[in-house]
DNA sequence: GACAAAAATACAAACGTTTGCACAAAAAAC
DNA sequence: GTTTTTTGTGCAAACGTTTGTATTTTTGTC
C-alpha cells in the first residue's frame, strides 16, 4: 500500500544518469551542466522527490534542525520566545525541536541528551527552576554543539546568555513605588538561586539603597510567584508588617495580592500599591489594572535564534551577554491612571 | 577541538567484539549473551556513547519524531494542546518537531514537506485560517504517513480528526442567554469556510431555532474574531439592531464588545449580555467577568496523541472524528453571578 | 586534425546504524 | 560419543545521501 519513496538514486535511473550528478544538479553544484540541472530539477519534481534529511545529515554531518529545551511550551512568556525564535530560524532554512522540562532537573538532563542524540545543530536551553548542576552540559561542549541561554542561565556554562534587564526592571519598578509614596515595599521573590529571581531582588534593593530606605529582609517572601503564595503573603506579611506597597516578581503573585486585598476591603492603590513582573496579558484586565515590567519575549527570541546562529558557524563558543531591555508600564495598582505615562527604561 | 563523537564501532573495537554485537546488546537483544551485555552497557556509559538517531532511523526505516504543525505557538489554546500532545508523546519515546504557519496557506504547504524530508513517523496538524485546498496531502497519505488533524480540520483528508464539540457549546451558550431573557442575540462569527466557526454558527442558530427566535442573518457578523472587530460590531451591528445579546465565537471579540459598550455607557449584562467562546484566562478576570464555553486543550492533546501513537501501528488509516466536551462557564456578563452555576454540558 | 584545457559526468567510498544469514561453541538429547 | 538443538557472535549488505578522485566528453587553440 505505502508507495516507495522516491529516492535520488530513482531519479538517476529514470534519467540514465548517475546518483552523483542528481546530488550535485539538486544542490545548485556549478559542475554540472545547465541542461541537465533542468532535467533533474523537472524529473524530481515530477516524481515527487523528498530529500531524506536523514541521509543527508548523516553523510554531510550537518544538521539543520536546532533544539530547544524550555520549562513549559504553554507560558505567556516562553511561547512568545519560541514564535520570535523560529521567526528567525525557519527563514534561515532551520527548524525547531522543542522539549518541555516541566520544571524537573532530570528532565533537562535527558532532553539534552535526547537533542544530541538526535545530532542537533545547537541548542537554545533555559533551565528549569529545579536546576542546580550543569555537568550535563559538559557533553555539549564537548561535542562542539553551539549551546545559547536564555531568560534562566548560568555562567558556569559557555556560550552566548540572553537574559531580560531584570535588574533594571526591578530597579524602576520600585523606584517608581517610592516615588508614588511608598515607604515600605515588600517584595515577592521567586527562588534566589534562580539568576532572575536574584537580579530582581538586588534591583529592588538597590532602589531602596539608593532613596535611603532601610532592607528589611523580613518583607521579602521568598518563592512567592503563584496566585496562591501572593494571596498568602498577604495575610502573613503585608498587612501584619503595615506595607504600604509591593514589588511582586511575578503578575502572578501580585494578582494573588490584589484579590486578597480587595477581599479584606484594603484599597489598592490607596492602602497598598502593588507593581508585578512580566505583564501577563491579564495584567490590563485585572481591577485595578496592574502596573508591571513588560519583557520583550518575541524580541528576545529573536535575539536567541541570531545568537544560536552565529555560534554554528564559529569553531569557538564566546560567552556573549545580551541584554533585552524591559519597560515599565504604569497602571492604576501603583496609583498612576495614564496609561501615555508609560515610561520606557 | 571538537572530540570526535563516539560510535557503535568505537565501543567495539575497545571492547574486541563487532559493532552488530554492541548494536543488539544495547537494542536488548536476547541474541546477545547477558555478560557481554552488561560489558557493552558499561563501556557505552564511561565512553560517553549517545546513539546517532539519524543513522538508526535511515538504516531501520523508523523514526522517533512527529511532525506539528499550528497556526501560531503562542496562542494559549495551541500551547496547551501542545503542551498535551507532549505529556503522551514524551514518554512514549516520541519528539515533537514544531512548525507554525502564522495562518498562512503557503507556509503550512511547507510545513507538510519539510516534515516529509524529516521522514516524520506522523503528523498533527490544525489548518490555517487560510487554507482551502488540501492537494498537498495527497503525498502525506501516499508515503503512508500517519495523519491527524485537530481543532481546524476537513473531512476531506483521510485520518483521525480530535475536535471540540463546537456545536454543543454554541448550542448551549445561545440556549444560556435566551433563558436570561435574550429576544434579539447578534453572532460574531469566524470565516465560515473554517469548520469550527461554521459549527458555532450552526449551534446558535439551532439554539434560536429550537426557542421560536427567528433567524436573523443581519444579526451575523461574519470575521468578527479579534478585539478590534468587537468593538466595531457594536457600534455597527449591536446598538443600531437593538441586540440585547451577543454569543461571541472568540473571547476577543467578546472583549471588544465589553469594551466598546462600557465606553458608550451601556449596562452588561442589563443592556447587552454577553458570552464568548475559548475561556481565555482574561474572561474572568474582565469587568465584568466574561461567559464563556471552555475547551480543554490539554485532553485534546492527549487524545491527539493517543490517535497518533495509534495509528502508527497501523497500516491502513481510519477516519474516527473524536469529540473533546466543552464546558459552559457562566460569568456575571450573561448575568449570571454565580461561578457555582457552571454547567457542564 | 592533433592536442591541451576545461567542463561534465561517473565511480566508489563513506556517514553510523540495523539485520539476515552464516558459523562456531556450548548444551541437550539420544 | 555422536548428533541435534540452542545460544552467542561475526560477516557483510543495506539505508540514501555527499564528495574526493578518476574518467569521459566537449571546447578551444594552433
Amino acid at each position: 500500500m505505502v508507495k516507495k519513496r522516491v529516492t535520488i538514486t530513482d531519479i538517476a535511473h529514470e534519467m540514465g544518469v548517475t546518483p552523483s550528478t542528481v546530488s550535485r544538479a539538486l544542490a545548485g553544484n556549478t559542475r554540472v551542466g545547465s541542461n541537465t540541472r533542468q532535467r533533474v530539477l523537472k524529473v524530481a519534481a515530477q516524481m515527487g522527490y523528498q530529500p531524506n534529511v536523514l541521509a543527508s545529515s548523516l553523510r554531510s554531518g550537518r544538521s539543520d534542525t536546532i533544539g530547544m529545551v524550555v520549562p513549559r511550551i504553554n507560558r505567556h512568556f516562553f511561547s512568545h520566545v519560541i514564535s520570535g525564535v523560529e521567526a528567525l530560524l525557519n527563514p534561515a532554512g532551520f527548524n525547531l525541536l522543542i522539549i518541555q522540562t516541566h520544571e524537573r532537573e532530570e528532565h533537562e538532563r535527558k532532553a539534552v541528551h535526547t537533542l544530541l542524540r538526535n545530532r542537533v545543530a545547537g541548542i537554545i536551553i533555559s533551565h528549569s527552576v529545579e536546576t542546580k548542576g550543569f555537568s550535563h552540559y559538559q557533553m555539549v561542549i564537548d561535542e562542539g554543539v553551539p549551546l545559547v541561554q536564555f531568560d534562566r542561565v548560568t555562567e558556569q556554562i559557555v556560550g552566548a546568555r540572553i537574559v531580560n534587564d531584570n535588574f533594571l526592571g526591578a530597579l524602576r519598578s520600585t523606584q517608581h513605588l517610592i516615588k508614588n509614596g511608598c515607604k515600605r515595599i515588600a517584595h515577592f521573590a521567586g527562588a534566589l538561586h534562580v539568576n532572575v529571581y536574584q537580579e530582581r531582588l538586588d534591583g529592588y534593593r538597590y532602589a531602596l539603597e539608593k532613596a535611603g530606605i532601610e532592607y528589611d529582609p523580613s518583607l521579602v517572601v521568598e518563592n512567592c510567584i503563584i496566585q496562591e503564595a501572593g494571596q498568602e503573603a498577604v495575610a502573613r506579611i503585608v498587612l501584619p508588617k503595615k506595607v504600604d506597597g509591593i514589588f511582586a516578581a511575578s503578575d502572578l503573585s501580585a494578582l494573588g495580592a490584589i484579590q486578597k486585598l480587595k477581599e479584606l476591603n484594603k484599597a489598592i492603590p490607596g492602602d497598598v500599591k502593588i507593581s508585578g513582573f512580566a505583564n501577563e496579558p491579564f495584567a490590563e484586565m485585572v481591577e485595578p489594572t496592574l502596573t508591571s515590567v513588560e519583557q520583550n519575549a518575541f524580541e528576545m527570541g529573536n535575539q536567541v535564534a541570531k545568537a544560536v546562529i552565529e555560534s554554528i558557524g564559529k569553531d569557538e563558543p564566546v560567552s556573549e551577554e545580551i541584554h533585552i531591555p524591559v519597560r515599565l508600564i504604569q497602571r492604576r495598582s501603583s496609583g498612576s491612571d495614564a496609561l501615555l505615562m508609560n515610561s520606557v527604561v
